[in-house]
DNA sequence: GCATATAGGTACCGCTCGGTTACATCGTCA
DNA sequence: TGACGATGTAACCGAGCGGTACCTATATGC
């Protein structure tokens, strides 16, 4: 970063015109999200961000490319936002996973959820080499990871496998959340997650998360 | 290219000759699962039944209308084996739903394992009013109605909550396990689900399921 | 022996897909 | 003013898609 200057001119007093490639970005971002990645064409995604297609060859190599920064931006954006959720009260990492859940649970319980795109990504993409797949599978894993550190910040006896029962979880949510909509199996996952960390957790070291009384 | 001799002439002595429906069928099984239903052209489902285009379109009005069979099929008769399991030992649901799910995670701890067919179509296909989406969406109320009567012949207090927490696990499993293959998440499934199953039994009820020491 | 019904194959359709080319245009800054 | 970088225009490509009109082979009933 050496110049922090608008490469493209502020046409008096509006905001900065974006540029093709982040319209692109944004364009594919949300049809591939909602409708898939394979089932949406590279002609919609440019038309829908205004642009033309010789402007998403010249920023991406390919649609798998541009399906792979998708990924990757999303991934990175979904752990950021986790991890600003635990760390807004580190000493309670029970009660942060459970504002977590209790979002996701909310999110889940509309007829229009679709899930987590990076699932979705790995479903449509089942070969292992494929850029997209490789992507997901990374992101998955440093959530993986990630669950296992919070389990061991809860104290359970075994972190790494208190991790894995909540990621089933989540992943649970994500397919059941968009196979139901409203009043599907997601809605009891804040009551499961809890009882999950409560069966983890050394005898008196439990009881309640956030609720004192 | 010579004319291939008779492939269904072979009446003396052998199986009886397959139709072209039912070659179609299997084929498509077997690829739609392994590949996904829109990554699979109509042109390689005929190639590997050893049958041609215009057979598949005789027994199969479409494209999605094979792929709705595919998934009709393919949840009967998983509903079907379960529903064997479970009645193995109608005594025992606990621990039927124990093997059910060892069986699982078994499968789900392969490296090329694919998870559930049903719910790898209805992530393929968002939208509600495709055929091949409301047949997942079908299979998949049931599956959630039989496990709701699981959980109550188990003498769950919340017998459909319970049923849906389990309900998460298991697609927990089926997501997580393509995703991460041999020691994924999966591996704890099993355990996951006692833990479940013990937190929603009324106190005195519950203790381990198959072994009695 | 011959007609017929039917399952199957041959060869093709129009379309959309992901991707590319060559060139014109516009805005910005030196 | 002039040059440059980013974008648009328009046409095009081969491949593969889902789907179909039409012909051929075979088993059977009379």
């Amino acid at each position: 970063m050496t110049k922090g200057k608008p490469l493209r001119s502020r046409r008096a007093g509006g905001k900065p015109p974006k540029r093709a490639a982040e319209r692109i970005r944004e364009s594919a971002r949300d049809l591939f999200y909602r409708q898939g990645i394979r089932a949406v064409g590279v002609e919609e995604i440019v038309t829908r961000a205004g642009v033309t297609k010789p402007s998403l060859y010249r920023s991406f190599l390919s649609k798998d490319a541009l399906a792979a920064d998708y990924l990757r931006h999303m991934g990175e954006d979904g752990l950021a936002r986790f991890e600003a959720v635990i760390a807004a009260d580190p000493e309670n990492p029970r009660g942060q996973l459970r504002v977590w859940l209790m979002e996701l649970q909310a999110k889940a319980d509309k007829s229009d959820y679709r899930g987590c795109g990076t699932t979705n990504a790995a479903v449509e993409y089942p070969d292992r080499r494929h850029p997209a797949r490789k992507v997901a599978s990374d992101i998955k894993s440093r959530f993986r990871s990630r669950l296992a550190a919070l389990a061991a910040a809860m104290g359970a006896r075994e972190p790494d496998r208190l991790g894995d029962a909540l990621m089933l979880l989540f992943e649970g949510v994500y397919t059941s959340g968009q196979l139901f909509g409203a009043g599907g199996p997601a809605r009891v996952v804040v009551d499961a997650a809890d009882a999950l960390v409560e069966s983890h957790l050394p005898p008196g070291r439990g009881h309640r998360a956030t609720t004192p009384s």
